[in-house]
Order: C-alpha cells, then sequence, then structure tokens
DNA sequence: GAGTTGATTGGAAACGTTCCCAAGATGCGG
DNA sequence: CCGCATCTTGGGAACGTTTCCAATCAACTC
C-alpha cells in the first residue's frame, strides 16, 4: 500500500503539501494540488484509518451492543444506526451476547469488548444489565447511549418509547372493542420494558373497572416458541377470554400458529394484540394489529445524541416518542358484543 | 488514557520491557511482570488498538456486507460471524446497502466503504454484483469471501449451497404428497440463487413427467409484501394447482398471510412449500414446510476460509453443505389424493 | 579464572498520518 | 526599492505501540 509519503515524492512536493492536499485544510497552490492528485490517482493512494486514529485519539467508529439478534425487532434498528453513521462516513461495529454466561455477564462482556476496541462511543440494548453496571461500563467509556431503556443514572443518556402509555395504548384498544375477558402473555418480569407495558395494560384496565383478578397473565420469554407454549397451557387452562395481549409481536405470532392449529379463528373467537409492531407483524396470519413502538425514531435520536457527544455536533435530540397503535385483522369485537340479541336495541 | 510509557514509569521499568509483559512475549523477570501487572492495574492501562494496527498493518477487522437486513435470513450470518471473530479477540463491522443508487452501486459501494476502513478481510452477500465488480473489488482486497453465490472467477472463495439441489429437494417432496399441479413463486430473475432453485425444481417436475406449460410461475421480490401480492395474483388467475412452491419463506409467510385472508386452508386445499428454512418459517400459521438451507455452516466455513486468508491459519474448510425439507404443518397430500374414492383399494 | 551461554533489560527505530513552525516567494503601497 | 502582509512550501515532532539490537549480569564449563 503506497503512502503519503510514496504520493509526495511522486508529486515532488513535501510531506506536508502532500497532507494538505489530501486533507482539504491549508492553502496549496492549484497547480501542485493537480499533481499531487495525479500522484494519488496513480498509486491507488488510500490514507490510513490506523494512522488517522492514532494521531487525532478518534477512531470514527461507533459499537453496538444487542444482546441476541433474533426476530425482527433488531434488524431495523442496526440500519438505522448504519444509514446514519455512513452519511457522517463512520462506521459501526457490532457485539451480540455470547457464550454459556447469564445475560447479564454476556452484556458486559460485549460491552467492555466494544470499549476495548476504542469505540468513539456506544449504543447498547440489554435488560439484563444494572445500573450499576452501567455505572461502571460508564466510567470507562463515558460516551454510552442506552436504546429502549430507562437507567435512572443517566437519564438523559437514555431513549425509549413509554412504556407504560404503550400499555395503556393496548388496553384501551381492547377495551374500545368490548371485549371485558382478558389473557396476557408478558414477557420476563425481569425486563423493564415488559414490566412498565403489563403496569400500563394493567392499570388502565382497572380505570375501566376490569377485576384484575379475571385477568390471567402467563409470563414467557419474548420468543415465538414462547408465544406458542404458552397459547397452550392458556387454552389448556379453561379460562376464558375474548381479548389476548401479547407482550411482543413475536409471541404473538407464536400464539397466532398455535391457535391456527388448535382451529382457533382469530379475531373471531379471540382476538390477539402484539406489541412494537415490527416486521413479523405486518403479514402473520392474520395480519397482526399491535401496538406501534417508533423504534427508527428512538434510535436515530438516541445515535444523534451520542454523536453530539462524541463529535460536538448539534444534531437535534428528540425525546419524546408517540405511540399509536396499528389495526390489522387480529382484533374484532368481542364474540358476545357481536351477536345482534346482545347488543343492537332494535 | 494511560500509555504504555507511563506503565514503564509507574513500573520502573523500561519501554521494551513494558511490552514484553503486556504482550506476553520474550522473557521477563517474575518479580519485573509483577510490577509491570501492578502498574497497568493501578492506571487503567489498555493498549491502543489504533497504534497496534500501525504498526503490525493489521486491524483484526472483518468487514460484512449485506444488502439489506430484512427479515431473518441475514440474522443467523451475523451472529455466527460475531460469534467466531470475538473468539478469535476480532471483530467484526456491518455495511448494508442503503442510498438511492440501484443495489449493483449501493453494493459496490458498501464494499468499497469496508475496504477503506482496513478490513483485513471482507464478507460479502450479494446478489446484485457481477464478476467484474467483484473482480475489481478484489483487485484492492484480494481477502473476500463470497456467500450464498459463487463467482466463476474466484470459484474457492464463494461458499453457497448447491441451490440447483435445492429445488429439487422441494420437487420431491412434493411430489412425495401426490402433488401434481403446481404453481411457483419465485424471486427475482436476476437474483443467481433463485434462478438455480428454480432450475432444479422444474428440472426435477420434468424429469417426474410433469407437463412444464401447467405450472404457473410468478416472478416477486423475496419479500411477504410480494408473497402476498403473488398470491392474490395467482388466485385470480384461476389456475389450479394444490402445491405451491415459494422461493423463500418470507414469500411464503406473505402467502400465508393472505390464504388465510383469502379463507383457504393450508395444507388442506393448498400445500405452500418454503424455501431457506429461516426462523420465521418455525411460527408461522400454519407452520411452514421448508427447504433447509444451512446457512449457519456456509458462513462458519466461508469465514474459516477467509480467516485462513488474512492471518495464516489452519481452520478447517467445507464445501458441500445437505440440504434437507424439514417438515412441519404447511405440506400435505394433494386434495384428490385424499379421496378414498380415488387412492384407496378397497 | 577465562570463555561461553542464556536470561533480562533499556532504548532507538519504525509504522503513516497531521500539525506546527520556519522560511521562501510574491504582491502591494508608499 | 523597501517594508509588510499573504500565500505557499518543506520538514520535524508527535501519536502509542512492537521489534530489534546492544548491553549487562549470572551461571556454567573446561
Amino acid at each position: 500500500m503506497a503512502t503519503i509519503k510514496d504520493v509526495a515524492r511522486v508529486a515532488g512536493v513535501g510531506l506536508g503539501t502532500a497532507s494538505r492536499v489530501i486533507s482539504g485544510k491549508g492553502s496549496v497552490a492549484p497547480e501542485t494540488a493537480k499533481r499531487v492528485h495525479r500522484a494519488i490517482k496513480k498509486l491507488k493512494f488510500r490514507p490510513s484509518h490506523a494512522a488517522r486514529s492514532l494521531l487525532s485519539g478518534s477512531t470514527q467508529m461507533i459499537g453496538v451492543y444487542i444482546p441476541i439478534l433474533k426476530g425482527t425487532f433488531y434488524t431495523p434498528i442496526l440500519q438505522t444506526i448504519d444509514a446514519e453513521l455512513r452519511a457522517g462516513g463512520r462506521h459501526m461495529v457490532v457485539a451480540f451476547g455470547h457464550g454459556l454466561a447469564d445475560e447479564r455477564r454476556q452484556a458486559i462482556e460485549g460491552v467492555r469488548f466494544l470499549i476495548n476496541r476504542d469505540c468513539d462511543g456506544l449504543i447498547v440494548m440489554s435488560n439484563a444489565l444494572l445500573e450499576e453496571d452501567i455505572a461502571a461500563l460508564g466510567r470507562e467509556q463515558p460516551n454510552i447511549v442506552v436504546l429502549n431503556r430507562i437507567f435512572q443514572s443517566i437519564r438523559e443518556q437514555c431513549f425509549s418509547a413509554d412504556h407504560v402509555q404503550g400499555g395503556v395504548a393496548a388496553a384501551k384498544a381492547l377495551l374500545q372493542h368490548q371485549h371485558r375477558r382478558f389473557a396476557v402473555i408478558a414477557g420476563p418480569s425481569s425486563a423493564p420494558d415488559n414490566v412498565a407495558r403489563l403496569k400500563g395494560f394493567m392499570g388502565e384496565l382497572r380505570r375501566q373497572r376490569i377485576d384484575l383478578h379475571s385477568v390471567r397473565t402467563i409470563e414467557s420469554d419474548f420468543s415465538p416458541e414462547g408465544g406458542w407454549v404458552s397459547a397452550k397451557a392458556l387454552l389448556a387452562s379453561k379460562h376464558r377470554f375474548t381479548a389476548l395481549f401479547c407482550a411482543n409481536d413475536e409471541m404473538a405470532v407464536g400464539v397466532l400458529s398455535h391457535f391456527q392449529q388448535a382451529g382457533l379463528a382469530v379475531p373471531h373467537e379471540i382476538s390477539v394484540l402484539g406489541y412494537d409492531d415490527t416486521h413479523t407483524a405486518e403479514y402473520s396470519a392474520p395480519r397482526l394489529t399491535s401496538v406501534h413502538i417508533p423504534m427508527r425514531e428512538v434510535t436515530a435520536n438516541g445515535l444523534n445524541c451520542l454523536l453530539n457527544r462524541c463529535y460536538d455536533s448539534l444534531l437535534p435530540v428528540e425525546r419524546e416518542f408517540p405511540i399509536n397503535v396499528v389495526w390489522r385483522a387480529s382484533v374484532g369485537l368481542a364474540p358476545q358484543a357481536q351477536t345482534p340479541e346482545a347488543s343492537a336495541p332494535g
């Protein structure tokens, strides 16, 4: 690989001059610049990133930690980050959770790996990390932004939709459709975003005078497999309900799959509501009605905040993210409400 | 950030000694080493990746280009790469296709971006790249491995399952179940892996004396949306068929979604066969029978090959990848074969 | 006890940039 | 033609490592 010295030699100029032409800073006579450009082309010169990093102390590299790349929740996030970074000539290095250790250790190890790689800044997603962990990590690399979770100690570095409101929206959607008997397939109780949306959901139900003892909740793991077995358990339990709220789309898809096999018509017999509104929701059978979490916006704003921290830029940063439910086919009127003798006055 | 000079000073040793302790190469008196380690800990010293890269000429960084991160086809690939890389202390930088340019330009730009970032090696996936493109790129960075596609000019750097065989397997699976009337939803005709599997599929049908004029093929785009509209078009066309082969799972899922809405029973009225056996296939409604492409193995072996090229290692490299179909619920016996009067002897 | 070997050590050189500084060239006003 | 400002240029220093070389010292061998 040709170096800047070669370029300078071939162009017949000094080192400094060549550097000025390449970086575009400082004044250079047009004729000289032309010679340098010719030399660059001739030698196929490409500046060494390592040398620049060494001198500037910045790698122009942002690390992204994601617990596990399964399903379609994280994919738009990665796309969004890469798009914005590349537009600024920077790049993204990704690390997932790996190994036999528990999720928390995996996350610490993954984030630390990225720090050791000299990332200028970090985007972290994790339900397993504790406040003390993020504090310790933050001491090693202060340029951290967290997505889809709020750590109280670094609140202004955290970006998330309001999942309590998401839960409220879910409840309202179902109540609007005359549902009164509910079941819930929740995510892990250790996941903060899960407890928030459940809190919102249950709170709204209570506000509408639904007896919370009548709503059956099964804790699962955010996976389609989990949704499937939970659906099965729900059916076996003989608990009667007309609407099922799933704490994410993945589980909802698993549920739909099981209901189809069990011969249960959605939404005719049971309505199913998803959460996140990921790509999977768009073309399930039936198409899934879901609470839309604007993760692209959350990501973009979190990233902007991070870039501002890392590079003293002044990108706009929004911190509120409106939630709405997108209506597709899996939620309908509650069965009893559909029978004319029960609801129609005439 | 503390440097190795600080460590040497605090430990009261020379630069070389400190370096020897840190890198673990060369002999150092145990007592001295202990002093150095204490200094490292005290100063929270972390070697600069940039400086090492500059000196060694290796960034320990592998670039991965992926056209677009949608659906679940690419996610296990990224997971696999990251896992293996991290185990070796290396890391992965990912670039996706972005921008308004056509796919080919996007790919060239993305790959070039990774080359400019001084990646030691590249893993590339793209249907849009031409032989001449890969040749040009290869001149800039010879350490390239291509997944899921064979470029004749760099055959030994390409890793892919045999999609012709995949197509054959698909046909056999359907024929075995007595199907004789087919429809196909294909991927883009510009995608080499798509044409290979169609070729295998049609070839096997012909071999089994199926009139190829009777099989209706619709070209689509590998997306669920595409599957949905193709399914709709197929139904509207009044073409009669009992089995539908979809060139990937994503489209199959879209098909399932539309069939459910149209009130068509799968597999009772129509069997649907997917391809790739991605995660989405596992919990669709009904669960999708699909031709399993072992992308994890393809990826792992491609990566090994790349690492061998980059770092003179001797990792084992396999080049054949067995394909099989995994049976779930979306393929059944052809309807007419199920009626007793047609098939049962008594 | 001289010579040989091996372990241990410190420091210079190099990797490829950018930035700073000094110096030469040029142009302009008086 | 001198003084001064501005443009242009070349090269040294620095960034943080590793590698190489020379030097010192202790332990053997004969």
